[in-house]
This record gives C-alpha cells, sequence and structure tokens, in this order.
DNA sequence: GCCCTTCTGTGACCGCCGTCACTGCCCTGA
DNA sequence: TCAGGGCAGTGACGGCGGTCACAGAAGGGC
C-alpha cells in the first residue's frame, strides 16, 4: 500500500478551505510523528501547547480518576484534530489522548498554529465550529448523566453508535461490535452494566449479535425507551 | 440613578480589544432589551440564532428533563456573551436561558456577529477562549459526575464558588448565601442532599452560616475532603 | 493445533442517594 | 401584626447500580 496521505494536511478538516499554497507552507513549519497502537500521545501532566491533526490512523482523548475509573471523551479520526484547548487558552492540558490505531500526526507549535486562524478566517470559522461541536456533545453528555439511569445511558449511546444507518425496516448495524468496557467509559457506567443491558435487550429482541456487528431490530422502540425515561 | 452603561458595548469581554469605533459601529447594529427577573430570554425551542450580550444584570443557563428536573450550566454577569453556539453552527439552541435580576441585553443578528469575529482577530480569539473555558468547564463537570459522588460533588462546588476568596487563615466566604435548590441543579443533586452535606459540614465545623454569608472555616480540610475521594 | 489473554455474562450483596412526607423558619407585604 | 410563600432541615424507605467473584467464550500468536 503506498503510503499516501502521509505529510500532508490535505484531509485535514481545519484547513479545509485553506489555499493549497498556504497547507503547503503550514506542512514545512509542521512536525511529523508516529505512534503505535496503545501509546500516549497527550499527557495531561504535560506543560505542552502544541496541536495536533490525525493525518492517519485514529485517536482517543480520554482521563483517569485516581482509582483508574476511565472517562472517555471524544475519538478522533483521520483529519481531525485535538489540542487545540491549551493553544488556545494557554492552560494546562485539560486530557489525555492515547491512540486507538498506528497512527501518524502533524504537530504544530501554538504560535503557529494561532497565526494560521488569525490570519485566516475560514479556519477561525471552521475552529469555532469545531469548538461548539464539543460543547454541544458535552452538555448532551450532562444532561444524560443528570437525568438518565445508567441502563438508559446506554440505550443512548446505542442510538448515537448507529447514527444515521437506520436502514428502511427500523434496523441499524453498529459495526464493529464495540467493546462493552469502551461503551461503559463513554457514559460513566460499568462493564458489568452494559452487559446486563445488553443482554435485556437480546432478551427483548430489540438487539442481536451477528457476526462481527451489533445489529439494532427496533430503533424506535429503543429511542422511545430513551425518550420516556428522559421525563421520569 | 443614571442608565449609565446602558446601550454601550464598553463592557462586553468579547470586544474589549474592538477599536471604539468600530465598537460603536456595532452598536448601531445591535437590537436592545430588557427582561425582567425570571424571564426567559433564549427558548431551547425557538428557531433564533442571534447572540446576545449582558449590558446589564445577570443570567443563567439551563436546561430541564421533560420531568422538570433542572440542570444548570453557568451563570453569565455583566460583561458576558450568550446564544453564540447557534450563531456559530447554524444549529438549534443549545439550552435555555433566563434573567436573573433585570437585565439588560444587547442583540446581534448571527450575520453581524460572523462577520464581526471574521473581520477582528482579536474578537475570533476572544470568542474562542470563552468556548475553551466552557469546554473546560463542561469536562470537569462530566469527570464530577462520573467519579464524585453527590455529597462530594456538593464539597467541589464549595470549593468553586468561594473561588479565590480563601484568606490566610484558611477561611473563605460565599457571599450571598447560595440558595440549596440552585447548588443542587449545579451538580446534579436534589435540594435535600445539598441540605445533609452542609449540615455535616457544620456539625464537623467545617462551614457556618453567618448573617447573609457562608464562610468556609477550614478549606484545606474541605479541599482534602474531595481529592481523597476522586480516586475511590 | 493449543495456550493465554482479553472480553463477555451473570449472580449476590449492599450502600448511596433520590423520593416522599412533614415541620419549622424567615421574610415580605397587606 | 398576621398570613402566606419560599426555603431549610430531617427521618424513613427502597431501588438502582456499583462491586466482587467467577465461569465461559473468543480470538490471536507461536
Amino acid at each position: 500500500m503506498p503510503d499516501s496521505g502521509e505529510r500532508t494536511l490535505a484531509g485535514i478538516d481545519l484547513f479545509a478551505s485553506l489555499p493549497q499554497k498556504d497547507r503547503q507552507a503550514l506542512e514545512q513549519r509542521c512536525h511529523w510523528r508516529k505512534f503505535a497502537a496503545n501509546e500516549q500521545i497527550i499527557d495531561r501532566q504535560s506543560g505542552t501547547r502544541d496541536v495536533f491533526f490525525v493525518v492517519r490512523g485514529k485517536v482517543r482523548v480520554v482521563d483517569y480518576s485516581l482509582s483508574g475509573r476511565e472517562v472517555s471523551f471524544d475519538d478522533i479520526a483521520q483529519g481531525g484534530s485535538f489540542g487545540e484547548l491549551a493553544a488556545i487558552d494557554k492552560q494546562p492540558r485539560s486530557a489525555n489522548v492515547v491512540a486507538l490505531t498506528d497512527t501518524t500526526v502533524a504537530i504544530l507549535p501554538p504560535s503557529v498554529f494561532t497565526r494560521v486562524v488569525t490570519e485566516h478566517p475560514a479556519a477561525a470559522l471552521a475552529l469555532m465550529q469545531r469548538l461548539a461541536q464539543i460543547i454541544r456533545a458535552a452538555t448532551e453528555r450532562i444532561m444524560d448523566l443528570s437525568t438518565l439511569g445508567a441502563h438508559n445511558r446506554v440505550h443512548a449511546e446505542l442510538l448515537r453508535q448507529a447514527g444515521d444507518s437506520t436502514r428502511e425496516d427500523g434496523t441499524a448495524v453498529i459495526q464493529p461490535i464495540p467493546i462493552h468496557a469502551d461503551i461503559a467509559s463513554r457514559v460513566s457506567t460499568t462493564r458489568e452494566t452494559v452487559a446486563r443491558v445488553l443482554s435485556d435487550l437480546a432478551r427483548d429482541g430489540i438487539v442481536k449479535r451477528e457476526s462481527g456487528a451489533l445489529v439494532i431490530l427496533d430503533v424506535d422502540r429503543l429511542r422511545t425507551m430513551v425518550e420516556q425515561l428522559k421525563g421520569q
């Protein structure tokens, strides 16, 4: 496989609207680094302010309580970026970032990053939209944590992961099958609770395990299960 | 009392670095409106995209579950702004905003707001910093909800409200005394739990009610109570 | 193929805290 | 001065779900 897409910022969402010339100039200012799966890219403790762009691979933003309880915030795929917060407000990093797969990132020092967004309104708007998206996801999660029980948070997460893959017959597919512990850390519950919820849903014919995929047999029913309980 | 500070954007944080001329031009584009205490300023349902600036008064960003459970996100004082999200990403409003006191706001249509931040990098940076601040607060809250019990979340909230008011003798003052139900909705618990926690803290000599103020007698002890349990 | 690690599934237990139900305080306004 | 509404405080109760402890399945590497 050719190493296509390496050492280019062409696929980075934030810079999509940048003139090619400027983007190429920016590529000169980047450091490029590879990380192996499970390798840590940003440590919460570190005082760095660099901004990262996912050229290839996938990363996860997570945090840990002292007891080791894992809280995961977001997965960022190819084309995404992370580490902007510290560059924007000069505060310490707010979370850790770890590579989920073998990953190539482009790294930009905060000064350069700030200059790009001040000189290119389109990039600034793209960044703001990304920040807004993060805020919306966070407030939704806070609402879920505040008003939903653990079981319903799992339901909601399944619907989220199903995304818009719902087919006409009311089924949807999540692929590959998410690991229970991952779901748990995304909705702040335990592995065991996720297993129990999925058991219950399978027993009621709402989901089904199938070779390498989790099939939601009745998206609407699942949705109403969440909606109803939001009010109770 | 003179109506000082009315109809000017001089005190608005986002526009602090704007040349006076531009700021005054902007004032011409604003609508100005007053809201009485408890009056709703933004309804989650509404399709509006306007951005609001708090010229005088104080507002609260809240959301409700269908059951009426209230979740409050932030209080915004004079100089602050709200409603930016919808203007940035053209999505529906993410929460409700209600006036806490009699309040005067300046209202800017989304198109004008976007133009300001694209034409004035300083305003764009200020906005990004504000968004970053919101994200940090939200992630902290998610961590608290995920790893702390209700009692410790109340402790943490007391420390937050004490802010940097800690005096040399290790005491701090929160003034005026916050209403229990307000604390509860900020940390997603119930009025009753907040009352119990404060009772316990008073019994242990850690806080004390005093005419119109809540005094934290031992900030350090309170802090270690939270820290310890973050790990358990 | 087999082993070993990672993941899944489930029962038992029990503590946190949300809910309900009252009581009593404080303050404002007629 | 009294009435009434909002807020504070506290007990009783019960269910949700986290924790612990295993057993079994699955899948990847040698």
